[in-house]
DNA sequence: TGTACATCAGTGAACGCGCGTTCACTGATGTAC
DNA sequence: TGTACATCAGTGAACGCGCGTTCACTGATGTAC
């Protein structure tokens, strides 16, 4: 790809989150490029639709979040681990105002996504597995976006979002701690 | 009110269900009127916003569903008639798209809803501390509308809701049941 | 290293579209007598 | 009951707007020599 090429495709993304985070799935193509100093047939260049720049952006956060749940796998108490990783789910569906949970959701119907979604689902099986839950990881982890979603929509409130994942994940195995 | 201005409003009331059910959020105040029958200029005599359209709709739901709970505070078992009302509410909120998931959320907000959130509010909480539980019911209802607004985007699946619920609810009391 | 050139990314005015919304006009309804 | 009329609901063409998208043209980049 040519350098220049290179550097507006990385605009254009930045700009997109930008947009997708002021205003949701309202978020404009023409006002992305705008705000991202390129013509709208550039963006359609690199990004042939709206659907297209959100998996793009998307994809750059599912890598990050699997390897912070990969490395959650060597964490000494596998419950507090997968709590840990369910929360760092959840902030990342936070993001852009619903617009990544709502395609997170859709994720396993989209080929775009699904390579996405099944990377998530296997880390999440394995935290689960490793904390003696039997859950579907698939269906927690449907909850852990709604719980998400729910809790961008609502005017924010500190340890709101806390509060409402704790209502789903006290259902999983707690660790056992030592006496002291 | 004039006969045939009732009859309209009637009309456009249960062509916006249609509409909003069809198409969601996107539906169009236009495609609204055509399907009722009537021009454009009607629908904004009664409804001056796509806004207000969906509180009187939702205005309609929320006198059943609370009239529902009300009765279920009759119920034998406290657990059982919570958990069944949360259903209500949840199937309540699949309706439209998420449409009536994402405008409930935000009825504590919203002037016109705050009325009916109240209620529903103050139904769920009776209920809550019948059953024993020591839960936010604002918490809960939120996390019931969450999981009402995933199901309704993911593939339609036999048992889904349930399942999605099953997880919020479990960590709620159970009835304890006399040995036969 | 320097230059000529082919490639292809970028531009941005312009398109058609459907949206929400308006308003001058029409006509049905309900009332007063 | 019958009629004349005032009220106000209904009409629908038309408006401006911003959207997604296109495409003929420009010009920067990287390459071949």
């Amino acid at each position: 790809m040519r350098s220049d090429a290179e550097q507006n495709r990385d605009r254009v993304l930045a700009a997109a989150r930008a947009e997708f985070a002021a205003h949701g799935p309202a978020a404009s193509l023409n006002k992305i490029a705008q705000r991202a100093g390129v013509g709208p047939g550039t963006l359609y260049r690199h990004f042939p639709s709206a659907q297209a720049l959100l998996v793009a952006i998307i994809a750059e956060d599912v890598a990050a979040l699997c390897a912070h749940g990969t490395g959650l796998l060597g964490h000494p108490r596998p419950g507090e681990a997968l709590r840990t990783w369910l929360r760092a789910v959840a902030v990342h569906a936070t993001a852009m105002r619903g617009v990544v949970a709502t395609e997170s959701l859709g994720a396993a119907a989209d080929s775009a996504l699904a390579g996405c979604h099944d990377r998530i689902l296997a880390v999440g099986s394995a935290l689960l597995t490793r904390a003696g839950a039997a859950d579907d990881a698939g269906d927690l982890l449907t909850v852990v976006n709604a719980v998400a979603w729910a809790s961008e929509r609502l005017p924010p409130e500190e340890g709101r979002l806390d509060r409402l994942l704790s209502l789903v994940t006290r259902g999983l195995p707690e660790d056992v701690i030592p006496p002291v």
